[in-house]
DNA sequence: TTGAAAGCGCTAACAG
DNA sequence: CTGTTAGCGCTTTCAA
């Protein structure tokens, strides 16, 4: 049995609310008393239960983070960030992972609302109105995604489309196929946007290529499509699907990037090391996973809710091998 | 404030006892009085406090999980895994990441075990020593590695090595390079052994080159070495560092299989759409997670401890476009 | 079959 | 500065 608060008092002669005050308010304690409960927990190996401690002050010490796709790289890296910056404030986190299904979101949600202090949904593909109702009485911050007031932290999805759509416009393409992920998404739906606005203001002619799941199938399945759209250029919703692109137009035996550009999105570690290397919008995937949980700490701690909080952090394009300049018109290449 | 279990005794007019009884033991309650309280928990949203029934019952309903590197997609498989098999159970999971630290492992470890039922490591790098230590007094399974009699689950890694150097010796190859993992991988140590009975037993030569770090950038660096070797083909400790391989063999203008015929281990999504695709040696990653969390349940469950309990999967060979026949030995191919 | 009472390990008043 | 008391939300004897 791993020793209480009682057996360390009883070893250091002293009642266990002292136990407790050296432990977590150690100014309190007149030191000599403090020393003597130090070298007794010490001794006895004592490490206070955190669960009998968050039954009087609410608080577990725990986190939870909920993600589409603990196998996509990008989200394995929101990961580490979190965890990072959660171990460094002496917190563990519960993770879980939806299989990219809106509904076990939900269910986690409140699985492991109640067992911790926050909630980091990540991504999450649940519509508004439900991830409303169901956290409006926990205390939730969204990573990628904004949802009314709740406080989330972003990245600049329009600013790195436009940045990958410039490139692309500067080598010579006029016309750049999206390959878009999944409509649940609302990065998706952020880099649609600004892949719009960036078309309309360059001048570039936009082709709109589908949904896909956000897989390596995904981009697989998509390469056909692209090229038959007459697109010299492809941006694709993420880099894993990307890399599904890139392999497909391999077995099709189109050259990249003399044959068709490629973009992708995120940078994952796979993205530097295709053949060839793929051309990236940047995503500050740890930061962001850091971000987030100081964002959910700050909202946690003394002043309880600062108000509507966002933070929003930049893209970077990241050019590699995978694009170059347009290639010459082919006629009819639209068939 | 969330619903407690008194509001739900008022509410339904009973003890907060028979809300208890109930609710986990239904059976104990007669069928109108039951009806009335789980009318009562339904109508106000009422769920159990884990944290105060754990801290009576001795449960938490929750497992920890710690894995070196989850931005590596074998431990994001695992994870999978061992989420699913949590989740089917009613349990939620702790992850921790040591960023393949050894120490930090230990620490998590103490962190962890005071909030969980059972604690899996995965792959631990820690000492021998240390992991008996810490583990004395917490339910620990091990996975991928063998420690004294603790419960584990690993996986026929001796076996999969045979199958892909028996592959390699049919192809004609006579000299074939091990790129080594981290030292204090147990894996990397079953694979040695493997590989070496099997050389032994086929008479092929086998190259040892040094220990790398079981990422791309190993894989890159260990490229050159294996080059100079003067081996045919390649197994590398795992797929990741067989990618990279891959892409520094591309760089350096030797192609695969042509010039080198390469073998990964674990069959991890990306090494199917590698160029060209790569021979792996599959190992059941989700299967292992869950598993391993059967095992654990059935360790917690009414007989508390059946005596050590071993499980070894099996892996499989998976053929693919990077390996093909040796190629004829080049004069002073070895220097 | 149900309720009353005790207590899991800890912290937060309140005295002293 | 330290000890006593009460109680977080829940389960579990023990009686009724």
């Amino acid at each position: 049995m791993a020793p209480t608060i009682r057996d360390v008092a009883r070893a250091a002669g002293v009642s266990p609310a002292t136990v407790s005050r050296a432990l977590s308010m150690p100014e309190l304690v007149r030191p000599p008393t403090r020393a003597r409960v130090e070298t007794a927990a010490r001794r006895l190996g004592y490490h206070p239960n955190r669960a009998a401690r968050g039954l009087i002050t609410g608080r577990t010490g725990n986190l939870g983070l909920i993600v589409p796709d603990l196998s996509n790289p990008f989200f394995a890296s929101v990961v580490k960030g979190v965890q990072a910056a959660a171990r460094a404030a002496d917190h563990s986190v519960f993770i879980a992972d939806t299989d990219e299904v809106a509904d076990a979101e939900i269910d986690l949600m409140r699985a492991l609302a109640k067992q911790v202090d926050g909630l980091i949904l990540c991504s999450p593909r649940a519509p508004d109105a439900e991830l409303a109702a169901v956290g409006a009485d926990s205390t939730v911050v969204l990573m990628n995604r904004r949802v009314g007031e709740r406080p989330s932290v972003i990245v600049d999805n329009a600013d790195g489309m436009r940045q990958a759509l410039d490139h692309l416009a500067a080598l010579g393409h006029e016309r750049v196929a999206y390959v878009a992920g999944p409509r649940t998404s609302w990065s998706n739906d952020q880099r649609e946007r600004g892949l719009r606005a960036a078309a309309a203001a360059g001048g570039t002619e936009l082709v709109h290529v589908g949904h896909f799941p956000p897989q390596f199938e995904g981009g697989v399945a998509a390469a056909d499509l692209v090229l038959a759209s007459g697109a010299t250029a492809v941006i694709a919703y993420n880099d894993v699907v990307a890399l599904g692109l890139l392999s497909r137009l391999g077995a099709r035996g189109v050259g990249v990037p003399d044959g068709l550009s490629v973009v992708g999105c995120d940078d994952i570690g796979m993205s530097a090391m295709s053949q060839p290397a793929l051309t990236t919008v940047s995503v500050p995937k740890r930061s962001a996973g850091r971000a987030t949980v100081g964002l959910l700490l700050s909202m946690l701690g003394p002043g309880g809710e600062p108000g509507p909080v966002h933070r929003e952090l930049p893209t970077q394009l990241i050019v590699r091998g995978s694009t170059a300049v347009a290639p010459a018109p082919t006629k009819g290449s639209s068939r």
